[in-house]
DNA sequence: GTGTACGTTAATGTATACATTAATTTTTAG
DNA sequence: CTAAAAATTAATGTATACATTAACGTACAC
């Protein structure tokens, strides 16, 4: 059952970013935070009632805040029935994937047409690093949080803010499901390599190798996904 | 200066469509409508409460409604002054531009890929047909209307309701900027032969060309139009 | 025992009341 | 006359009250 660990009057007092932020605004973030991390987890219903008890705030925010959830994709909301997590099925993840494929291969394209600084490389080679090195430690989390700080990096450089939004909107989606399988899955060894080369296609300006780069990259990810979804039944999480 | 031409409960009582649909949705609808339509013009301002007494409901829908609109991306929430319809410059329409580029020529690759019926095809070739016909005969809002067919079927076909969704709702923040331009530019008399042609790759299941044709047709269809953009100094709409 | 009609409950959609504070106006000190 | 300070206004953020109705339970007919 879901619950909170702490009332959203804690948060403000602790949380000193949050001190001038609207209560739709804290519990949007808190109520979003809970569904990442699978603590409000998929398929589960929550009554505004409940919410609202929860984080001691009256019932306008939350509403607010589902609305926005719902906007999003996380949540739908099921009148009379409260809210629901959203629960992603193999399929939902093949539209999530087909639609990062795209985008972000379309990223690397953009880069690649670009002039980029030392600092906008860095930006990518960092967290290239860090998967290697957290891979020889066998650190999983740190190798897939280093794998979205690349991936982020990527549509982040194009300057399309439009374009980083709804990366991230479909990253918030999927992320449940990639943390499922983070243990699940073999070792993504070449996921490394595949992040140099995309680099070095990049580098070179090659727009065209750069996007089929990342696409195949994107496939490989995609596939092995499914798989491992089939193999251990997941029919949704 | 943005004026109603009917109150929600005019609207209720003659609109079968909308009779059991809640306020929030009716106003939403209403909204985005009026946005889309450039009734409510880009950069105008206006308060909630003008909102309200336009409507006859009461700030709660109202306000849902807007905080839908904002994540959608037509409207700014501006505390103290009210909502305001965030205006397209040229560099938003470049950003929109390469998003539908990449999505739509995903969706040409995603076709190819699949076994496609009869009625499918009919759904890309009906408004083919249509757009031929409406620029022999000089109408460029039909024009128009059948080439958003044409890419919403596009889209559609692939079963990706999220794509679908994406793709409809940067086509929501373009489209006042393209029916802007639609008697600006040369009659467009190339985009019929590019989608026939990219039916065509579809049809012979080439995923990489119809993908290819798509995205040439699309970064044509930006440089046109930023093109027009700049010729006419729209700084922004 | 089963199914239908009725009454009750409770969750939400909507309206309204209240609190807060940015923006504006007025006042006043110099 | 100028500029800072104080008072006022008004728009929104939030809380709460009210209306509606789907969902549930109970009673009754058969």
């Amino acid at each position: 059952m879901y619950t909170l660990t702490y009332t959203i009057k804690q948060k403000m007092q602790k949380d000193t970013t949050s001190e001038n932020l609207p209560l739709a605004e804290i519990a949007y973030r808190a109520i979003r935070e809970e569904i990442l991390n699978n603590q409000f987890k998929a398929g589960e219903q929550v009554l505004e009632k409940a919410l609202v008890e929860r984080f001691g705030i009256s019932r306008t925010p939350v509403r607010e805040a589902c609305v926005r959830l719902e906007k999003e994709g996380l949540i739908e909301i099921k009148p009379r029935h409260g809210i629901r997590v959203k629960p992603i099925s193999v399929e939902d993840m093949a539209e999530i994937y087909d639609i990062l494929t795209a985008l972000e291969s379309e990223a690397a394209r953009i880069l690649a047409e670009k002039q980029l600084t030392e600092e906008d490389y860095k930006s990518l080679a960092a967290p290239t690093e860090a998967m290697e090195q957290a891979l020889e430690n066998d650190q999983l989390e740190a190798w897939a949080e280093a794998d979205e700080a690349f991936h982020l990096a990527l549509v982040n450089l194009t300057g399309n803010q439009r374009l980083k939004q709804v990366v991230l909107q479909f990253w918030g989606q999927a992320h449940r499901v990639r943390y499922f399988t983070l243990h699940l899955r073999p070792k993504p060894t070449g996921s490394t390599q595949d992040h140099i080369d995309l680099v070095n296609a990049i580098k070179a300006g090659n727009a065209n190798l750069a996007a089929e780069i990342h696409r195949n990259h994107r496939i490989k990810g995609k596939h092995t996904l499914l798989n491992l979804l089939e193999t251990y039944r997941f029919v949704q999480l």
